[in-house]
DNA sequence: ATATATGCAAAGCTTTTGCTGAAGA
DNA sequence: TCTTCAGCAAAAGCTTTGCATATAT
């Protein structure tokens, strides 16, 4: 993500008092994953940070690391990249859409909307060959999103 | 996907078109596979496409739903929907980012950009309640674009 | 002291692979 | 006939879980 190392500090310092304030401890373990997955330019997996980390702590397990990062997201420090990630999904349709996911229960739907169509990759993107862009919205679904207490 | 019966059988027959100029044979699996597909309207995951085919085709396996689902894309009629799933991703950055997602080699970069920010969800999303919008732009990475013969 | 987290090992799923017999062209 | 494919079973990955010990507050 190349930040500025106070940078870094800082939003370390903001994780910290996160955890507190959710009653978690503050363990040399969720600051290192923290801290490694601060660092990385590259969505790192569980994995690849289990390997950053373990050289400067070798008794990390990976079971942590899924641990960790599953805290850290609940949190609200870190995010898990694209659709939360269950197994894989088919779509059989090929026309330009989007997709509204419910961050509760993962529904997928698609979304036809000739506004979001018309969305274009910015010109500056540096050797990257755009080929199609497709628009994602969070957010819950009809059935999660009423306080109605009906999902978990 | 909610096609009228006609379009969904002209559906059909452009993927065994596909098929025969690809070279690969037609085979009742990959139509029933393809026809479950084109009747969903929840992104079914191969699980749920084989026990939805199942019940007239007792004989299909599971690995079948997987082979066909993969050849099917390939030809392009099928899609394999969000990031191409291989495991879980994290990303430490929390402001609001889009990414490109490299379709040959899965690379997923950052992309900071305003005019992405400022796309709005449509008004009529009937009861989801939007929370987030992200862009995806998928394409091919500066190392995997040019014709240079390289990741495979 | 007490609650919470780590590490380990085992279990659980999903997905892939190798092979043989069956089916399509 | 010859090539390609389906079905099966086993293997391989990734992720989760349970539990005992260690650690944070």
């Amino acid at each position: 993500m190349n930040r500025q190392p106070a940078v870094l500090g800082q939003m370390v310092d903001t994780m910290l008092s996160r955890c507190r304030a959710a009653g978690l401890n503050v363990t040399p373990q969720r600051v290192a994953i923290y801290r490694a997955l601060l660092e990385a330019t590259d969505h790192p997996t569980p994995e690849m940070l289990y390997q950053r980390v373990r050289p400067t702590m070798p008794s990390l397990s990976l079971a942590t690391v899924y641990k960790v990062l599953e805290a850290l997201a609940e949190l609200g420090v870190v995010q898990e990249i694209a659709v939360r990630n269950d197994n894989k999904r088919y779509d059989g349709n090929m026309e330009r859409h989007h997709h509204l996911v419910c961050s509760k229960c993962r529904k997928t739907t698609d979304l036809y909307d000739a506004d979001l169509d018309a969305v274009e990759p910015p010109s500056s993107l540096k050797g990257f060959r755009a080929e199609a862009v497709t628009v994602q919205i969070t957010g819950l679904c009809s059935a999660c999103a009423p306080p109605k207490g009906k999902a978990r």
